[in-house]
DNA sequence: CACCCGATTATCT
DNA sequence: GATAATCGGGTGT
């Protein structure tokens, strides 16, 4: 069985969305983002998931933010316009995927990738994990990195086309969205800023654990 | 299922 | 010098 190579050859996937839908507020950019499709394009490859997980990160106003404490060389992208790819470099093992969002405020945002379900290229993604268990290949922000060859090359590139964007959910899709505090957070426990699909099996974090 | 911990290093104070 | 928007493996209930 081939790997997918193009667009046409895939159920899910249909135009990149504009950089006008990401010109919303990180917390209403997170929620509109769940049950879109991230696809990623490399060398002869097509890689797909929908996304079922993401948190939203503001500014100046939200201590669990990058931004939180002014621009840096590392979360400059956080201050640019709403469709750019924040990606960053942690626990100096892993990276992880943001979308850049956009405040009529002027203020930072962008929103975490955290979790998604495997459609496209699920071949590559086991190999590039390393595990076989589907429910487990997106199930983190770093795991969806890896799984989906997302890397800090990446960090500041427009999200409108290849090699990286989303698409838009299928024609009347119906999504129950469940809000809950953010995973891993010092600061800003009290924000329930993570938006999930309260019916999937690919989440992070089971719901019910989060409160 | 519930903690607990080590890995590994860029980034910020 | 300390921390980190994580992960996976380990131990104990």
């Amino acid at each position: 069985m081939p790997h997918l190579q193009s667009i046409s050859e895939s159920p899910y996937l249909r135009s990149p969305l504009p950089k006008s839908f990401f010109e919303e507020p990180p917390v209403r950019l997170a929620k509109k983002l769940i049950g879109t499709i991230l696809v990623r394009e490399t060398e002869g490859h097509l890689l797909s998931a929908r996304i079922v997980e993401a948190e939203a990160y503001a500014g100046s106003d939200d201590p669990a933010s990058h931004a939180y404490r002014g621009r840096t060389q590392r979360n400059e992208v956080m201050f640019r316009s709403g469709g750019y790819a924040y990606i960053y470099f942690t626990y100096g093992m892993h990276y992880c995927f943001n979308v850049v969002s956009g405040r009529k405020d002027g203020l930072a945002g962008a929103v975490l990738f955290r979790a998604a379900e495997p459609l496209d290229g699920i071949t590559i993604m086991r190999r590039n994990r390393g595990k076989q268990d589907l429910s487990q290949l997106l199930s983190g922000p770093a795991k969806l990195c890896e799984a989906m060859d997302i890397t800090g090359e990446l960090n500041g590139i427009g999200l409108q086309g290849p090699p990286l964007y989303l698409t838009p959910p299928p024609d009347g899709a119906k999504i129950r969205i469940r809000a809950t505090p953010r995973i891993g957070i010092t600061n800003g426990k009290d924000k329930r800023w993570r938006f999930v699909d309260a019916d999937s099996g690919y989440l992070s974090v089971r719901i019910g654990k989060t409160r």
